[in-house]
DNA sequence: CAGAATCCCGCAGGATACTG
DNA sequence: CAGTATCCTGCGGGATTCTG
């Protein structure tokens, strides 16, 4: 239950979608270093799931639109608490890391090498 | 960031840890569908991560607790939100999924069979 | 009980090329 | 611009066996 709301990919769509609808190439400028396949099918999952709704412009070139729908909004809120502990949090956490492998190669280097 | 932080046991584990410390097979339990691999791995990230806390008691049979460390409770938090929506709104997001497919699957037809 | 080690498979996910 | 189709790889993750 925990997979389907927050894998990879629909979390970071949604954060980004949060602010404002976005068209599909702006939206892949937006979320980090997601393919151009990947967001394709993001996308179709998060509208299959009815949390974003897709608005085709029959403009040329085409246009289409992305935006949360009122109950991917109220998603959108939790994964935003999440996404700001995670901006507050993430260099602690490298810290705690990196702490924690100069340990073990000190341990490692008295059995190994 | 989102990656690390929201990866599909990860929330799982510190949800479960969140009530209280768990032994090992404990947390197994209580983790849906976990295998004692992933447990063991999800478990050493999160030590590494400063996220939790693992206590040995040389007892007979061993002992070893995991508890959430400040941090971890820390992110606990909007970890839980995230959970009490997924459990309140899952049966929605499958509803709409249904839907979904009832319409793509008539289209489908119109063309494929 | 709490792991470590090994084997193995599927699919998440990237790269590239083509289309309307 | 907004996709679809195809090919390919890595690793997430399960099952099983062994140890202290």
């Amino acid at each position: 239950m925990l997979n389907r709301v927050g894998d990879k990919w629909s979390m970071q769509v949604i954060v980004v979608l949060r602010d404002q609808p976005r068209r599909f190439n702006d939206l892949r400028r937006q979320v980090n270093g997601i393919s151009q396949q990947m967001l394709t099918r993001t996308l179709k999952v998060l509208e299959r799931d009815g949390l974003v709704e897709r608005t085709v412009r029959t403009t040329s070139p085409p246009q289409v639109d992305y935006a949360l729908t009122p109950f991917g909004h109220s998603l959108s809120e939790p994964v935003r608490e999440l996404a700001i502990w995670a901006l507050a949090n993430l260099d602690t956490l490298y810290d705690n890391r990196l702490r924690y492998d100069a340990n073990n190669e000190a341990n490692d280097d008295t059995n190994q090498a």
